[in-house]
RNA sequence: GCGCCCGUAGCUCAGCGGAUAGAGCAGGUGCCUUCUAAGCACUUGGCCGCAGGUUCGAGUCCUGCCGGGCGCGCCA
């Protein structure tokens, strides 16, 4: 029986204890049913009846009497004990939980889905970083992050588009062509410009590509150099993200919503809405009506787009579109961004509490030897998403960014992290799926096979340690629906280390093949199958952070 | 000055209002003739920054303060 299974459990009894007269309350839907930290309560705890307590009008422990009665007679359960300030602590039978690892099995890739996100059509938009260079560090988060977020939604039954933004228009982009002219021509970087061996590199290669481009007049040169250094430098961050495992679905193009009006019909919209205005020769949004601090201009008094312009007109465009809901991943750096951007979204008419949800995340700082890496993109220190899967590999890499809260500053140690050693998180997540492997390997050599899954003697799994890992086992898809919940898939990576812990104590104690000569008995089967669902859950749990699940170590 | 994030064991950090606050590392002591010791067991270590408040119950929510990081352009 899983958790799921034993709040429908739960929840009838509390129906049954209505239906009878004993109890009255509205029957909750949303009951809570979780894993107690110390063992002697129980392998599940309720607090339902302390939250019933109070609409049934009688002290909790007397409602937890009546509902432990209800709870005894069910199928599945061994017992429930009143205990503390009313605290339910149910004890499942030992088949009942031991059917955990036939489900998870039987379940194999699918299990943590759910569909709690069913309908929902969300826009993910995260790294977005401008093709002016490669990808640095803190892109690198996001990527990381990002994906592994874009794949928990969809597990959790949400329909996810990745996106991501790229602005090739304006004053960053023309810096960047200059850059590459320059470099052509053996000339120094031009001031606010782009320095790098990266742009001696793209230089000549669009230098190859098109060789009569220097001969022309400059306005035109520059426009050569940006549309092919745009094009080669974007081809060069995507694949610099496709080997870090990450592919989006739209790569959204700034210059498309100059081209298209977009931006003429955005600010028609907003203007029809009564929140634009004309001051100082330049056109505003008025987005302190909705509680920004200040102000935002929208065409420069040069006539140009701001690139505030073009966000509002990106943000209709992903409406148009059809989402329910625009999730935008920004650093730390750029939080300011909220306020305007919430203000745009109500200006436009929209509810930013409901379409619009911005996840910010803090830097990354890298340290080695013990000393901060110091980054500065003028000395050319910038660490990139290659130096960092250079240096510790790409499972490492997305693992320690992932299993970081987005709030916290991660001081990410180079050294540790290209450990192979115990203290690396994601090789002991990963040794633990090995480790499994090798015995399933083993297994098979032996000729012992898992069998039908209806005659799993589930009750034989009766060690503390199976208890344990059955139950971690349990609490993956809810694992799952609260990381996806809370946008926080460092939850994943969490969870994935605790199961890690709990299989490596039960292989220490449980010995699952049989020796020697010794015969094959239920009980090695039941391990069996409580090894193939542990392994199953680490592939998808990995799986869900993008990160591989070796066979072999 | 205003805004956002952080402050939990010596270090790095988990902790969706629940019971005696956890993990890894670091320190100490043990465990491999048979499934991967990249593992496991035991052990040392806490004013959850400080002060109030909300309630059956606060590390978690609210307010104020202290300390650290980041941000507050007709830049992108």
């Amino acid at each position: 029986m899983t958790p799921e299974q034993l709040r429908d459990v739960v929840r009838s009894a509390v129906a049954a204890a209505v239906a009878r007269g004993a109890l009255a309350v509205d029957v909750p839907d949303d009951v809570v049913v979780e894993r107690p930290k110390n063992p002697k309560h129980g392998d599940y705890a309720t607090n339902v009846a302390l939250r019933l307590a109070k609409a049934a009008g009688r002290p909790p422990r007397e409602v937890a009497e009546l509902i432990a009665g209800e709870l005894r007679a069910a199928e599945g359960i061994a017992a429930a004990e009143v205990a503390g300030p009313g605290f339910l602590n149910v004890v499942l039978a030992k088949d009942a939980l031991g059917q955990i690892a036939v489900r998870v099995v039987s379940a194999g890739e699918a299990y943590g889905r759910t569909d709690v996100l069913a309908g929902q059509r969300l826009n993910l938009e995260f790294v977005s970083a401008n093709p002016t260079g490669p990808v640095h560090i803190g892109g690198t988060r996001w990527a990381a992050v990002g994906d592994a977020l874009g794949r928990l939604l969809t597990a959790s039954g949400a329909d996810v588009t990745r996106e991501y933004y790229f602005n090739d228009a304006g004053a960053q982009i023309d810096r960047f062509a200059r850059s590459l002219m320059a470099a052509a021509a053996g000339q120094p970087v031009p001031e606010d410009g782009y320095a790098g061996a990266y742009i001696d590199d793209i230089a000549a290669q669009v230098v190859a590509a098109e060789p009569g481009v220097r001969e022309l007049p400059e306005v035109e040169q520059q426009e050569r150099f940006r549309i092919r250094g745009v094009d080669l430098m974007f081809a060069e961050i995507k694949r610099s993200l496709a080997e870090f495992g990450v592919v989006f679905d739209v790569y959204f193009s700034e210059r498309t919503l100059h081209e298209t009006g977009a931006l003429e019909k955005a600010i028609a919209r907003l203007r029809e809405q009564g929140h634009v205005f004309e001051a100082d020769g330049a056109v505003w949004l008025r987005t302190t009506d909705f509680s920004d601090d200040k102000d935002r201009v929208l065409v420069k008094s040069d006539g140009e787009y701001t690139y505030f312009a073009a966000d509002c007109a990106y943000y209709l465009d992903k409406r148009e579109r059809g989402f329910d809901k625009v999730v935008i991943m920004l650093g730390a750096d750029h939080h300011g961004y909220i306020g305007r951007y919430k203000a745009l979204v109500a200006a436009a008419g929209d509810d930013p509490d409901v379409h619009l949800e911005i996840l910010i995340g803090q830097l990354v700082n890298l340290v080695r030897h013990g000393e901060p890496v110091r980054m500065s993109k003028r000395a050319g220190t910038v660490v990139l998403l290659e130096d960092l899967v250079e240096a510790i590999g790409a499972d490492a890499a997305r693992y320690a960014l992932a299993r970081a809260s987005v709030d916290q500053q991660i001081d990410l140690d180079l050294d540790l992290w290209s450990r192979r050693t115990n203290d690396n998180p994601v090789f002991y997540v990963q040794y633990a799926h090995a480790r499994i492997s090798s015995v399933l390997r083993n297994a098979a050599e032996l000729g012992l096979q898992l069998g039908d899954p209806a005659a799993v003697d589930t009750g034989a799994l009766a060690h503390p340690r199976e208890g344990d890992l059955l139950r971690a086992l349990g609490e993956f898809p809810r694992a799952l629906t609260s990381a996806a919940e809370l946008r926080a898939p460092h939850r994943v990576a969490r969870y994935l280390e605790e199961l890690a812990g709990t299989y490596h104590r039960f292989y220490d104690s449980c010995r699952v093949l049989p020796r020697g000569d010794e015969e094959t008995t239920s009980l090695h089967t039941a391990r069996l199958w409580l090894c193939a669902a542990t392994a199953t859950v680490l592939r998808n749990g990995l799986g869900v952070l993008g990160v591989h699940a070796p066979e072999r170590m």
